[in-house]
RNA sequence: GGGGCCGUGGUGCAGACGGUUAGCACGCCGGCCUGUCACGUCGGAGGUCGCGGGUUCGAGUCCCGUCGGCCCCGCCA
């Protein structure tokens, strides 16, 4: 006996047919003299009666066993549901199966929770049953998702000549960037593999060995703390190209993204806007700017030059840039909401927050009787402000000032609700600086990455003011989310070790960590570039899914815990000792 | 490392200001039921109140610590 069709198939192209279904039993309604069982498979759910006058009263007898999610195999034939009974929430509601006869394959204890959509459960017991979990046809359908997403991005990759390959994932602990997760090699005691952070070493490799076009669906691992968008193992739709500039990245890019977002109806319009670095600062406080919030912010520090209003005129004094957010919109803010954005205005670092609401021409303030007219007819004018739009003002250094109010922007969209859920707004962040300062190391950090290229423009800047210097970075930008991000690479083993050596990684150090790359750097490495793109993220965004846990088929918890598995777990002291490793435990 | 929310039968929740039998819904078990589809109906079982300590005549409730889950800051080239 083999199955003759899904049970989300059965619709009334099979009426009169005999069918064997194999699947789980969703529900059971036993009526005494009449039993329903609901059938259920990945495809769907179709119901099966068994009538005791058309089947011998073992088969009844047996059918009334059955409970919640035993697994069965039955036997009958389709017919029209009568008149009035028909269930319009199936897909199969015109039609029921006429059970022959049924085995029960296997039983099954009660669950912890239904398999269905909408459950009323927490995620700790869903991932400690995520074999029930996965189950649910909400998950089917988001892991089914995913998979046609990989499908289709492979598709169209192959299409346009990339090259799908593969890299290690035993391989070598680089400096920068996040931290590393180790693994001992048992054959050479006391040295360790990395898994990689990302692919990226391979892929240059790639484009210097002549491939031209590469591209993987691969996972990669950051041992970091972990978010709702954050998990120490992930998967990267990652890409590279030879004799490139960034404009042919960015294509390709778009391309992906036009692709996945096709499985799921929409359209997407491409290319996508682009903006500067600082621009997406100055003007959304964020370098993941959400443009479905309307809102923006204005630059108010050569109107309120010569305030005499005590903290501005320090901010002034102190070279710190005002900068104003505008709320639009009749929204009422209660003194609660207030004071809740100062609490977020704190909680980035703020000293203050000053709030006015445009009101008459004029505003309504705290300060309001600290500034001359000029200054507020000024600043409205500047902030194109209507009746009613309330703007918050802060004054800091210029980048931590867009930051708190970027951060503010967000938080009040939510609250307000002024985020339409069914836009998807791209863009393109561009021209980002390539090195930033830490201030706890002393020493200059790569903004995105060791291998990214300087503008060309800029290279002179290098050796006279590194942090003018642009680099060849893009991030691509959906919904206030940073979902891939990539660059145009150096491809000269000159300006490379320049790089090395701005981040202060000793020509010693370098050749140790970064050897094999100078090397091949010196033996016709074309000009190449690529990107990656976060592929859990982008397949939350499509199916609405507020964290990627819900789009990985076994996510760890934020302490890093599989709550199904319970890895990590402790390993025997004879594995121990074979890896020539030992614990230290932790100071209490 | 830090801030916030949460932890009570299998699941989700309720338990004022500490008070004697810890309540509700769903699920589970048993009976009845031939057109249900969240079937109905009658009955029943099921609890270390996360864990440890303290205050008290008495703690699910108050205090301290700890463990776990979630959100966030730091961190994540």
């Amino acid at each position: 006996m083999r199955r003759t069709c899904y049970c989300g198939e059965v619709t009334e192209m099979y009426l009169s047919k005999e069918v064997i279904l194999e699947g789980w039993a969703h529900r059971t309604r036993d009526h005494g003299g009449l039993i329903f069982i609901d059938l259920r498979d990945r495809e769907g759910i179709v119901q099966v009666v068994f009538d005791p006058a058309e089947i011998p009263r073992e088969t009844f007898n047996t059918a009334k066993e059955v409970k919640s999610e035993y697994v069965l195999r039955i036997k009958g034939t389709v017919r029209k549901r009568p008149e009035g009974t028909e269930n319009p929430k199936l897909k199969t509601g015109n039609v029921e199966v006429l059970a022959k006869e049924i085995e029960i394959l296997n039983t099954s204890l009660p669950l912890p929770f239904k398999i269905e959509d909408e459950i009323d459960v927490s995620e700790e017991v869903r991932l400690r049953y995520r074999f029930l979990d996965l189950r649910r046809p909400e998950m089917q359908r988001k892991l089914i998702l995913r998979h046609k997403a990989a499908q289709a991005v492979r598709k169209y990759l192959d299409s346009i000549g990339f090259i799908e390959l593969e890299t290690p994932f035993l391989t070598k602990s680089t400096p920068e960037g996040a931290r590393d997760f180790l693994v001992p090699s048992r054959l050479n005691p006391g040295k360790f593999y990395a898994l990689p952070q990302s692919p990226q070493l391979f892929k240059q490799i790639y484009m210097i060995s002549g491939f031209d076009r590469y591209f993987q669906i691969v996972k990669c691992f950051r041992d970091e703390d972990l978010r709702a968008d954050r998990q120490p193992e992930f998967t990267q739709i990652d890409l590279e190209m030879a004799f490139v500039e960034k404009e042919d990245v960015m294509e390709v890019t778009e391309g992906i993204l036009k692709t996945i977002f096709s499985i799921i109806g929409i359209d997407i319009k491409t290319p996508f806007l682009r903006i500067s670095y600082t621009e997406a600062i100055d003007t959304y406080g964020s370098d993941k700017p959400d443009l479905r919030i309307p809102w923006k912010m204005y630059t108010l520090t050569d109107i309120l030059v010569d305030t005499e209003f005590k903290i501005l005129r320090e901010a002034i004094d102190e070279k710190n840039t005002i900068k104003a957010l505008k709320v639009e919109g009749n929204t009422k803010f209660s003194r609660k909401d207030l004071d809740d954005t100062l609490a977020i205005a704190v909680n980035y670092g703020a000293k203050g927050l000053i709030w006015m609401r445009v009101s008459e021409g004029s505003v309504t303030s705290p300060i309001a009787k600290h500034l001359k007219e000029g200054e507020i007819k000024a600043i409205i004018e500047r902030c194109e402000a209507k009746e009613g739009d309330t703007l918050f003002l802060v004054a800091d250094k210029w980048e931590k000032a867009c930051e708190i109010l970027g951060n503010i922007r967000i938080e009040l969209a939510r609250r307000f609700n002024v985020i339409d859920e069914d836009r998807y707004e791209f863009l393109w962040v561009t021209d980002f600086p390539l090195l930033d300062w830490d201030e706890e190391e002393k020493r200059y950090v790569s903004v995105h990455h060791p291998f990214t290229s300087p503008m060309d423009e800029d290279i002179p800047l290098l050796d006279t003011d590194p942090l003018k210097v642009r680099a060849k970075a893009y991030d691509v930008v959906l919904n206030g989310v940073e979902i891939g991000g990539g660059s145009i690479r150096i491809h000269r083993q000159d300006i490379q070790e320049k790089i090395f050596k701005l981040l202060g990684i000793g020509d010693e150090e370098a050749k140790i960590k970064f050897g094999f790359l100078l090397e091949a750097l010196q033996y016709g490495a074309p000009p190449h570039g690529g990107l990656a793109l976060g592929f859990d993220r982008i397949i939350a965004i499509i199916t609405k899914s507020p964290s990627i846990r819900d789009v990985i088929a076994f996510p760890k918890t934020q302490k890093g815990i599989c709550l199904m598995t319970q890895a990590p777990s402790e390993v025997s002291e004879k594995q121990l000792k074979e890896l020539f490793i030992q614990v230290i435990p932790p100071k209490r």
